[in-house]
RNA sequence: GGGCAGUUAGCUCAGCUGGUUAGAGCGUCUGCUUGACGUGCAGAAGGUCAUAGGUCCGAGUCCUAUACUGCCCACCA
């Protein structure tokens, strides 16, 4: 507290003071039977797996958080439950890369034991951090993703698709990651640049001779056309003719399509099944034989003939080697082109075929359209972001996985004509490896015996229920209700074709609704230079260590350097900036504390006798709290607090209270009376817009020199500043001409190598100024005994 | 190749719907130990606002190209 004789600020002991004193007064607890507006977020759970938590964590959930608490004080019933995201293959691989285990030889259920003993330190780890840096989260409204009622939901949300007949299951081709062994989605796939070689293959044709070139000779047994562009002149005489792979024997006809490039490679395409999407567009559109070459442990199945079991580099090292020996094989060139790959581990995708289920959502953008429209996004261009994924869109969403760790697909198999028996809402959660399924015989054809479906939802299958599923730790029904769509989404933009996306689709196909109102799109936090923070480069400080080195304020401070949607740097200037800037505010603190005798506050009472400069902060104080409200409301928390900054440092700090000391200083009065009522009124404007930002001083100085006169448990409890509303014809331009004329005075002081303390016999100003109303105000802040 | 964003002082960035001498913080330099604050205060230096055109009485701000940077999407012939 600012006691005199305490000279510094603490930050330490004090922020650990009101982290257990909010947790102990259960202040950010959700109350169902509130009658407020409810303002609910529906924040990310993150993945409790990533045991390097960094600046990047902290400041998109700051980033988030000052709307939340701006919220909180403008009168909003918040809810704000947190989750923790320990589904999925992510937390699958951090296990066996933890303990190097190797999941054959381990019994599923050990695994999944462990994964949730991981996931729990995961999650302890998250809630500590949070509570250090001050994110004002209801602690009883958690929900993990792997718990009994994010199963229940996301079990209930499968049935519920099926039902309506949007959810199918189909053997089709499908991307297919060889190293996870699991279908995966689009929206998993990334890009990666590699180096191939191009290599050019002679195909054979009666006597003559047809070239093509390829990255990929060894799905030449799964080849089953070439395609020329019909105006291509070098191969007209080949069109409708068939001809013969090399090693392989196989003839294949030569087919046209105006889409082939006549500049790429050779000019003639090599249709397998499958290489890329092209293969498979053709595929579907010319319907070729299927020769499907790829088994799902990412190698050669028998259509390879003596390449049979080869994983996918080896043969194509040895068929390329082959090729050579027979003279099939023409040149070679290195290239360099990008590939995708599945962002979890980095491996090419491949596309086999396999049966999984599917929920419909291609052939549908401009429903998707129009649902991005609904939302409000801040920053307004992400909208554009999103657009561009829908138009993307090429296949449905393959929900299904085939790995361990998970929440498990509600249904089993009639073990005689499969026929896919679901599980009974009521009876929710089911685990069907391990619960029966509800029918006795199977209603297609009376068999009395089931299979289990072992594969799981994938994540996102998950994640994309939370706006459904935080209503259900609400408490009353009516609240249920009220709380879903969410008042705000905030997520990072690399999630918007995920998360967003998914919960869009679902919301729609479960309730008709958007599942919320507004979107916030945070950027990045990255290392000084700009570089992505992660564990490989080891450019990152612990989060734990920013934040005992600095203080939460001062973290959260620098949070604020970025507006939405921007990326932001590490920059400990930033963070100096920040701690100063608390320094600053405690120190005000104090000045008020020293000169608070003979002072009675009273809030709401304005007294006779404001001057000049009391009616000058007030206009300013009046025209920020403007500001700063519009700032906040358009979730534009840089601007606000640039505003705030320029407010504080330079009007109140530098000059306010320079010009009032003198006031102080003298005896008890009117001038004094009206002089305090000023300082302590705008100061606590101030505080409490502030708060949002740096909610550990705030409630520090709050609790010292404000809660006795506006009994309010916490700052974070008491209401947005209003303008202090007061009546004066003080032109501001004209008031401005004084401190003009105290800046001339400073500068002379400065360059005289005068001590501002020290008085000056005489002056005489240069800057024109309102002398009769104006002279004494100037003379006793700038200590001038005659002023001309 | 398509899309989006950016390019303003040595560094990190503000500059809303175009309007007098372009701003802040940090850094640099100079001075001041003022009765809240040396984790401070005051002052100074520092920019042809990426480049080239254009619209306009007037452009950092609008338009068109170009270059570079970052991200997203497509690209395995």
């Amino acid at each position: 507290m600012p006691n005199p004789f305490d000279k510094k600020y603490k930050f330490q002991q004090i922020e650990e003071k009101w982290k257990k004193f909010w947790e102990r007064e259960k202040l950010f607890s959700f109350n169902s039977n509130s009658r407020k507006p409810l303002f609910s977020v529906d924040t990310p759970p993150p993945y409790v797996s990533a045991d390097h938590l960094h600046v990047g964590h902290i400041m998109s959930y700051a980033q988030a958080e000052f709307i939340v608490r701006y919220k909180r004080m403008r009168g909003f019933n918040v809810f704000y439950p947190m989750g923790f995201d320990d589904n999925g293959l992510p937390t699958e691989r951090f296990v066996e890369k933890k303990y190097k285990l190797d999941k054959s030889k381990i019994k599923r259920s050990d695994f999944i034991k462990i994964c949730l003993k991981e996931t729990q330190k995961g999650a302890q780890n998250y809630k500590k951090l949070w509570c250090n840096l001050g994110i004002s989260v209801d602690w009883n409204k958690t929900y993990s993703t792997i718990s009994p009622l994010a199963t229940k939901v996301s079990q209930w949300s499968i049935i519920d698709l099926y039902k309506k007949g949007f959810l199918y299951r189909k053997k089709s081709p499908i991307l297919w990651c060889p190293f996870c062994k699991t279908a995966i989605a689009q929206a998993d796939l990334e890009d990666k640049t590699v180096k191939s070689k191009m290599n050019y293959i002679r195909f054979k044709i009666k006597d003559k001779k047809v070239t093509i070139a390829t990255t990929r000779p060894e799905l030449l047994p799964a080849c089953v056309a070439l395609y020329v562009n019909p105006k291509d002149k070098r191969y007209l005489d080949l069109v409708g003719k068939k001809v013969q792979v090399p090693l392989f024997k196989n003839w294949v006809p030569v087919k046209t399509s105006p889409e082939v490039v006549m500049e790429k490679g050779t000019g003639i395409m090599m249709v397998c099944t499958w290489g890329d999407q092209e293969d498979l567009a053709k595929w579907k559109t010319d319907k070729l034989e299927t020769k499907a070459l790829l088994g799902k442990d990412g190698r050669l199945n028998k259509l390879g003939g003596k390449y049979q079991g080869l994983k996918i580099e080896t043969a194509r090292r040895e068929i390329i080697a082959d090729l050579k020996k027979s003279k099939a094989l023409i040149k070679q060139e290195e290239i360099e082109h990008s590939l995708n790959v599945h962002e979890r581990c980095g491996t090419p995708v491949e596309l086999i075929q396999s049966k999984q289920w599917f929920i419909k959502i291609a052939g549908l953008k401009k429903k998707w359209f129009e649902y991005g429209k609904k939302i409000n996004w801040y920053p307004a261009e992400m909208e554009k972001n999103y657009r561009l994924w829908v138009d993307s869109l090429k296949w449905d969403w393959c929900v299904s996985r085939q790995r361990y760790y998970g929440t498990p697909f509600p249904l089993w198999y009639c073990a005689k004509c499969k026929t896919p028996i679901f599980a009974r809402e009521k009876d929710l959660p089911v685990n069907p490896t391990e619960d029966k399924p509800p029918l006795k015989k199977c209603p297609h054809c009376g068999h009395d015996k089931f299979e289990p479906e072992t594969d799981v939802l994938e994540t996102w299958a998950t994640s994309s229920c939370t706006p459904f599923l935080i209503k259900e730790l609400a408490g009353k029904k009516e609240i249920k209700e009220k709380i879903f769509p969410v008042s705000l989404r905030p997520n990072a933009f690399e999630i918007i074709r995920t998360w967003d996306f998914y919960s869009i689709v679902k919301s729609h196909y479960h309730f008709g609704k958007p599942p919320f109102k507004n979107v916030m799109v945070s950027g990045h936090g990255q290392d000084e230079q700009g570089r992505k923070i992660s564990k490989r480069l080891n450019n990152y400080v612990p989060s734990d260590r920013l934040l005992n080195d600095w203080g939460a304020d001062a973290i959260r401070y620098w949070a604020t350097g970025a507006s939405l949607g921007q990326n932001l740097r590490f920059n400990s200037k930033e963070i100096k900036k920040g701690r100063r800037t608390t320094t600053k505010l405690w120190n005000v603190g104090r000045f008020l504390a020293i000169n608070s005798e003979d002072y009675n506050f009273k809030a709401g009472k304005t007294p006779q006798g404001l001057e000049h400069a009391d009616f000058w902060i007030i206009k300013e104080l009046n025209l920020t709290i403007e500001k700063v409200t519009e700032a906040f409301e358009s979730y534009d928390y840089a601007k606000a607090k640039n505003e705030l900054d320029a407010f504080f440092w330079s009007k109140f700090a530098d000059y306010y209270i320079e010009l009032v000391k003198y006031r102080l200083n003298g005896k008890a009065g009117r001038s004094k009376t009206a002089s305090q009522f000023t300082l302590f009124n705008v100061f606590l404007a101030i505080l409490k817009m502030y708060a949002p930002l740096l909610p550990f001083i705030t409630e520090e100085i709050y609790q010292d020199l404000f809660k006795k006169i506006e009994r309010v448990k916490s700052i974070h409890l008491s209401s947005w500043p209003e303008k202090i509303k007061v009546k004066s014809a003080l032109n501001t331009k004209d008031f401005q001409k004084a401190i003009d004329a105290i800046d001339e005075i400073r500068k002379y002081k400065t360059s005289q190598g005068i001590s501002l303390g020290s008085e000056l016999a005489e002056y005489s100003l240069k800057t024109k100024i309102n002398l009769a109303k104006y002279k004494k105000l100037v003379k006793n802040a700038i200590k001038v005994k005659k002023l001309l």
